[in-house]
DNA sequence: GTAAACCCTCAAGTTCACTTGAGGTCAAGG
DNA sequence: CCTTGACCTCAAGTGAACTTGAGGGTTTAC
């Protein structure tokens, strides 16, 4: 009911007093002012800064999730449903994100340890993770299958040769 | 067999030269020099900076993923089983972090959505994830269970009750 | 009504992971 | 030999995400 003080929202999120300062100037999170010029914010705020920190966590810059947020309604608190379709639009991405790691779980020493990691063409080494998506409707990213020999898509060389070939790795 | 210039890593790696020379003075890989002063990598340089870009994916520091290749030989090319043993290592984490998106993915909408999101206490929102463990042996993290009105540590109000409650969410 | 605790702005600083630029050297092909 | 492209060092710059500090106003609890 009562609006919070930003001492309070640092308290009850675990964010500093200075990062909340910073993520409205970032147009994250927005307060309401006392006569003095003090921020007073919203209770959603809570929410939303949650939301900040988990998004963090996926991997995602502020500026994604400014835009994430911007799904929000702009002229009324939140409803469930809104933050529902917030969070469903995260769902291809952490799709995305679970199987890299699950591949580079059950892959990894083998992986590594043969030389099937071709670097460029790798599933695992692939970057550009995170980031993208999120804003601008579910976009899977890498996904791909295991390389194995696969054509390199330009024709160059495969470097799973130069890393597989040479002493990179010497037998035991 | 042969050693490789500078450029010839960048290309077969996709790291930038600069990166590579940063990479160096970071101590994550090293060189030999030409009689005029020029890089020479020999060939495991590839399967080092593969282990360094996938550990950045997951979300390891430089720093991090320096101590954990302080694990393989000095003295000799790393076999097979050097690589497997440090890939090893990370099992922990990884499992970790996949416990954290699958949790985060499942619970999400309930979660963002309902108020059970309880900042501190709430497992999906708890950072200091990756970053620790690698150099120093497994150290499983996270992975408690969800809150569920359960007291906070320290006896302070449940954040739960005070997301839960308020306008902060209107019944649509 | 006043002191302590809290809050304000604005500028500058910090860490991480690099990149860019200036000014110059090295090496491989013709 | 000589040119051209790759390489060298070192210092400074970049962007993301904050933090710190100076200097000063506001709220609240006694």
């Amino acid at each position: 009911m009562e609006p919070l003080p930003i001492g309070q929202v640092a308290d009850r999120t675990g964010v500093a007093v200075s990062a909340l300062r910073f993520y409205e100037q970032q147009g994250l999170i927005r307060s309401e002012r006392t006569g003095g010029g003090q921020r007073r914010y919203p209770r959603d705020v809570l929410r939303r800064v949650a939301f900040v920190k988990i998004a963090q966590q996926v991997g995602l810059s502020l500026d994604a999730i400014r835009s994430a947020l911007a799904g929000l309604p702009d002229d009324r608190t939140p409803t469930r449903a809104d933050w529902t379709r917030l969070s469903a639009s995260w769902r291809p991405l952490l799709d995305q994100r679970i199987g890299t790691l699950l591949r580079l779980r059950d892959d990894l020493d083998s992986c590594i340890g043969c030389g099937c990691l071709s670097l460029k063409a790798c599933a695992l080494y692939n970057p550009g993770d995170a980031a993208a998506s999120l804003g601008d409707g579910a976009r899977y990213l890498v996904g791909d299958e295991r390389p194995a020999g696969a054509a390199t898509p330009s024709g160059a060389p495969s470097d799973a040769r130069d890393i597989d070939s040479g002493p990179g790795i010497r037998s035991p």
